[in-house]
DNA sequence: CGGTATTATTAGGTATGTCTAATTATATTA
DNA sequence: TAATATAATTAGACATACCTAATAATACCG
């Protein structure tokens, strides 16, 4: 069943808040969408009557196995063209979201597998987010939070939870590029921030709303 | 300002049918985009409320300079897209046409110019029509039809007049690609179909309806 | 010329997806 | 617990881009 641009993209919303918070509501939605309570109830209604979605109002918005692949097929999209458009047509990472949000609704049966092989099969996206497979599986592979590393240890950049162009030129200022290795050499206890090295370079600190929002590979 | 998908959408096709027809009309837009003459109406007020064109029932819709740069720059998208997609995806020229057709509307200031330098600065697309210039000039090469070139005479494949999928199936059926030489042996005063050869092969008998949508390089 | 077919246009309506404002329900917290 | 803040929901509206049906204008043809 054909899926509207919107719809698609509420059901990646409701993917992606449904791994970071346990209740999906419609305020959530709302304001990872940036529209009103009142437009997501309506929209709401719509994917239930799809079976794309399960909503009542004390267990929140829930993907069906339908809905699910859906919005894997959309996310896998998004990251394939956003490593096209950093790999191959030479934008920064920084700049590919917005264009790939607008790619990951062209609709053809064979472009996700044809770009997947052009592209030579990536594991994951320019910011290290996994690439969902064809068949609706989404790998795991970075799932620790800097915030989360013990002082005295080191981690390397996996991936981030933030898009946003000011969060990734801070990253890219920083040289906390994917990959980068981090040792944690103190943590502030009033604040959580955090002195590290990257790349064995100068000390650096950095708040707690930064170290919040990388993930990285402990060890 | 920025202009909708439909409203790309409109702009292109009375690009197109004003270099066909001397009267592009509601009727024909119309047919062209598969939907009614009430919509174009609608559609054409907006447009001239734009100043994207103008439009009165005697001399039918016109772009004015910035609707048809704005329909140049859909061209050139539509058709730099095509040609990643055949040279870098792999796709058949018969399967391109409805994906760029998607991929035209994205909206980047960047990703003309990024696509164009990827790709090497085609010169044509896929079908052999000419990519316009970021600075919206329209290159013509191909002008002349295969209806009209005479027998003994013979000349080379430049471009397509029809992008539908059965037209381009026949063509490749025939080996009639891009490029490929054709000799006029006969033509038929009844129906003026031809008799041809194609790159020196065997004699073949195509219809006025092929020859008259198929544009070539004489000599 | 007059009648018929084709086009153009208007009027009114539908579906999608958004909004604001009002109302109801649920949390928070003093 | 009662007041207050926040969230969910409903009602009503609006913009976009379509549609059908009716009417008006124009073209075509015998
Ligand atoms: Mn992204
Ligand atoms: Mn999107
Ligand atoms: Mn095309
Ligand atoms: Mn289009």
């Amino acid at each position: 069943m054909k899926k509207t641009y919107s719809e698609e993209n509420y059901l990646k919303a409701i993917y992606h808040l449904s791994k970071m918070e346990s209740k999906v509501s419609p305020k959530a939605i709302a304001d990872a969408l940036e529209n009103n309570p009142a437009s997501v109830i309506d929209m709401l209604k719509k994917l239930q009557d799809k079976l794309l979605i399960t909503y009542d109002k004390f267990n929140g918005a829930f993907l069906t196995s339908s809905g699910e692949l859906a919005a894997l097929d959309i996310i896998r999209k998004h990251r394939l063209w956003e490593v096209f458009l950093v790999e191959k047509l030479n934008y920064g990472w920084d700049e590919v979201h917005d264009i790939a949000e607008q790619l990951e609704h062209i609709h053809d049966d064979q472009l996700a597998k044809k770009l997947d092989d052009y592209l030579g099969n990536p594991a994951v996206d320019p910011h290290g987010d996994p690439i969902p497979s064809s068949n609706g599986k989404m790998p795991v592979y970075a799932t620790t939070l800097l915030s989360d590393i013990s002082v005295g240890q080191s981690c390397k950049v996996g991936s981030v939870r933030d898009t946003s162009a000011p969060f990734l030129k801070y990253l890219k200022q920083l040289g906390l590029g994917l990959g980068a290795t981090i040792y944690v050499i103190e943590k502030q206890e009033f604040d959580h921030s955090m002195v590290i090295t990257i790349n064995d370079g100068e000390q650096k600190t950095v708040s707690h709303k930064m170290t919040a929002h990388i993930l990285v590979i402990p060890g």
